[in-house]
DNA sequence: CTCTACATGTAATGCGTTACATGATTGA
DNA sequence: TCAATCATGTAACGCATTACATGTAGAG
């Protein structure tokens, strides 16, 4: 079992869906797992079917379109879901392609790495206001249908975390920005390799 | 060129240093990119050098020790890593296994989700300590060899990065904790599934 | 007339992890 | 005697991304 296997098991234990729905769901970043191409979903829903986690049944579709297969949660499902939850998890590292381009960022143009920061900045507060707005428009489902709270909640608090995230990350870059203009003042125009 | 290789130039651009010295550094955390397998360094290391962006000499070890290759960044190579750190980045997204078990926190126990936020904060706690103490070092280090204060300023920065994103997890922890014990306390015991 | 949405898949490639392989020295 | 440190590698496996493959309907 991967994650991926248990990312969709999560979802599907929320309400029923095709391979399809899940990757536009994801796509449209209702769950922040970021993105899962459907050439891996469709195989891990064939595997999850086989171990007996899901079934399906089919649906089908006006025109000639293939027919969509909806999927949910068995008995084990549920279960095996359960039990990965509740079981302990080892510390990831974070992985993040700018960060790394930042430790060596002492080697680069100032003027350069700056606009990348703001251009950074700007992605990552395109995201933050995403989420800030998801979860807005989250608290007043809830109102709507508060017998679903129990997982809306939940997703709540994980948009919560994102944002703090992205609240850290834009302070992050605020302070870089900072400290590289104090840098350009300093080192004026000393080294001027192409 | 992948982020593995561009990782290696990194940390070459700022000492030479061999195979076995660049691992050493990952896994003592001096530079915040997680650990990273001999066996992916050693063949990136070759396949740097075929690329022309690293060079090597050898040092004879004293016993009977594999001679030791110390790598240094030739210009090409330091050309390339500058072009690389001042190119643009896309948003790269969170991946976190205990965020995603999160997500399905409404199906399991809430006492043992208490456990596993405790656990998962513990060792939060202990990787922000561990920043917070090499950030007070480094800026020692600083006050020591102000020559190299252009490298080691950017660690403090990049440490400074971690240290918000490490509090941003432990603040969320802990409004997780809150949560499950509103929860246990509203539900009380109703759903007693095995 | 081209692009997007709908709906499902297979195949090839690439990156990362784990296991395998060697071999002396030092400390518990 | 068992594990860890030093020091370098190869081989197998697994997960993820990209490219390939099919086919209609509707919007611009």
């Amino acid at each position: 079992m991967t994650t991926l296997e248990y990312k969709l098991l999560g979802m599907l234990a929320r309400q029923p869906m095709s391979g399809y729905d899940l990757a536009s769901h994801l796509k449209q970043r209702l769950v922040p797992f970021g993105p899962i191409s459907h050439t891996q979903i469709y195989p891990a829903l064939a595997s999850l079917e086989r171990k007996g986690l899901v079934s399906y049944h089919v649906v089908e579709q006006q025109a000639v379109r293939p027919d969509k297969k909806v999927y949910e949660l068995t008995g084990e499902g549920r279960a095996a879901l359960r039990q990965w939850v509740e079981s302990p998890t080892p510390l990831v590292f974070l992985y993040d392609e700018f960060f790394v381009k930042a430790y060596s960022l002492w080697l680069a143009d100032p003027e350069r790495m700056g606009e990348r920061f703001r251009e950074q900045a700007q992605l990552h507060q395109e995201k933050l206001e995403f989420y800030e707005q998801a979860l807005q428009s989250k608290q007043l489902a809830i109102s709507a249908e508060p017998e679903k709270a129990d997982f809306f909640e939940v997703r709540d608090v994980l948009f919560q975390y994102v944002i703090g995230y992205e609240r850290n990350y834009l302070a992050w870059c605020q302070s870089m920005l900072q400290y590289l203009e104090q840098r350009k003042h300093q080192h004026g125009q000393e080294e001027g390799q192409a």
